[in-house]
DNA sequence: CTGGGATCAGCAACCACATACATAC
DNA sequence: TTGTATGTATGTGGTTGCTGATCCC
């Protein structure tokens, strides 16, 4: 059955808005997310190909079908003999794109219909932040000119050069961006945003002042969009702490998923560069100020790199809003199996992958956001103690500044 | 075994206001 | 029947305070 537009209920419907929880006609898409500066902010990416229901995370290149997590697991299990299947990543967009610029962010469709351009919605990619000044700041008046974000695909089995991807991708870090290939072949089973190859820290880049435009809070860490990539959202993570923990899936005590052995280095590495963002030391051994931050962000656009479209368009909402803790930001998904020869059983792996199959059916009937408008209002809200205040009162908490106005 | 205090988790209430919805004309 | 104007109800998130459960002495 063929899902239809959620907003026009006529045409079939490719795109899903995660914001809005809905899934759009190509038209509707862009005449819904060009109605207003917040709406164009939204983030959407394919809408899976097999359930209709999810947001896609992956392509398979065989199939040639866009896959949520959900099914990507469930097609290219071991079981169904489609786990050599090659897959690309597929990530997410922000405003208003033509059907010729999507045709151009996602290669591998080949059928998206012609959707005329609304007259309120100024055309795509001339307003794509690709450009590799752009990155050091996005906030501010220049918020109009980063309408759309295009994030980029990354093939898994065959990654692409930096060269490739920096069209795509804009240069978050300039020349001192590491492309982090993911190993080939990839297994059946999550993405993984794990680099497998070891971070390279060039220190004299962050020395010689070529990153002193930067600071950690312009920067988009993406953590969005290691959900757009993994289709797991921050919620599901957490809970995947919840309750008994982690340990409850993957029966961590007995036979931890993840191998420290294995890849102490990187993990320790990238963990101490990320998660003492504001107090790391600079050289001198004094606190860092925001321009010292640099290595958090080139470490974080490492991790995401690969994967995902560096969109420029961070806030400390989004920040907030990833609620994951850094060092499973850091290694691999909870639900990562190290390899083959992977220290989980199966029969471990597959009562966890049960148990977390059975939990994620189960938030399906958590609290659903029925307007997306008021969400995105109360989003931005000030308030004293949790409350709303009125507009020009002072207030103690403002979710875009996390400043207090006394 | 019982009682009292400390601690914790879960939950409802609160706030302003844009917007959905109902009603009247 | 359709369009417009007006009034009412709803929903949104962070914080606080209340309540019940649990633990320890």
């Amino acid at each position: 059955m063929v899902p239809l537009c959620g907003f026009c209920g006529k045409q079939r419907s490719m795109i899903y808005c995660r914001s809005d929880a809905a899934s759009l006609c190509l038209s509707c898409d862009r005449s819904v997310h060009s109605a207003n500066a917040l709406s164009r902010r939204h983030r959407r990416t394919l809408l899976c190909d097999r359930c209709g229901l999810q947001p896609a995370s992956v392509r398979c290149l065989e199939d040639n079908t866009s896959l949520c997590q959900n099914c990507d697991w469930n097609g290219h299990d071991a079981a169904s003999g489609a786990s050599g299947h090659k897959r690309q990543a597929i990530n997410c967009y922000s405003g208003c794109p033509s059907s010729a610029e999507l045709s151009r962010i996602w290669s591998f469709i080949i059928d998206i219909p012609t959707v005329a351009a609304e007259p309120n919605c100024e055309d795509g990619l001339s307003m794509m932040t690709i450009d590799d000044s752009d990155v050091t700041n996005h906030h501010g008046a220049s918020d109009d000119k980063r309408l759309l974000e295009i994030a980029n695909t990354a093939l898994m089995s065959d990654p692409p050069s930096p060269d490739k991807l920096k069209p795509l991708i804009g240069s978050s870090s300039g020349d001192g961006f590491d492309v982090l290939p993911l190993a080939t072949d990839q297994p059946a089973g999550p993405v993984s945003a794990t680099p497998k190859v070891p971070y390279a820290r060039d220190d004299n880049k962050f020395n010689d002042g070529m990153y002193e435009d930067l600071c950690v809070d312009d920067a988009d860490l993406t953590f969005e969009n290691y959900e757009e990539l993994f289709g797991t959202s921050h919620i599901r993570i957490e809970e995947l702490f919840d309750d008994a923990g982690i340990d409850s899936y993957f029966e961590m005590k007995e036979t931890p998923p993840f191998d420290f052995n294995e890849q102490p280095k990187i993990v320790q590495l990238q963990c101490s560069d990320v998660v003492p963002a504001d107090c790391a030391m600079s050289n001198t051994g004094e606190r860092a100020d925001s321009s010292l931050c640099i290595p958090v962000r080139q470490v974080r656009s490492s991790i995401s790199h690969p994967l995902s479209g560096l969109t420029g368009e961070s806030s400390a909402g989004d920040h907030q809003d990833c609620g994951v803790s850094p060092i499973l930001l850091m290694g691999e998904p909870p639900w990562y199996s190290p390899g083959p020869e992977g220290s989980l059983a199966g029969g471990s792996r597959d009562s966890a992958l049960t148990r977390y199959k059975e939990k994620k059916k189960k938030r399906m009937f958590d609290k659903k956001i029925r307007y997306a408008s008021r969400k995105a209002r109360a989003d931005v809200r000030k308030r004293v103690k949790g409350r709303f205040i009125k507009a020009g009162e002072a207030y103690d908490y403002d979710p875009l500044s996390q400043t207090r106005s006394y």
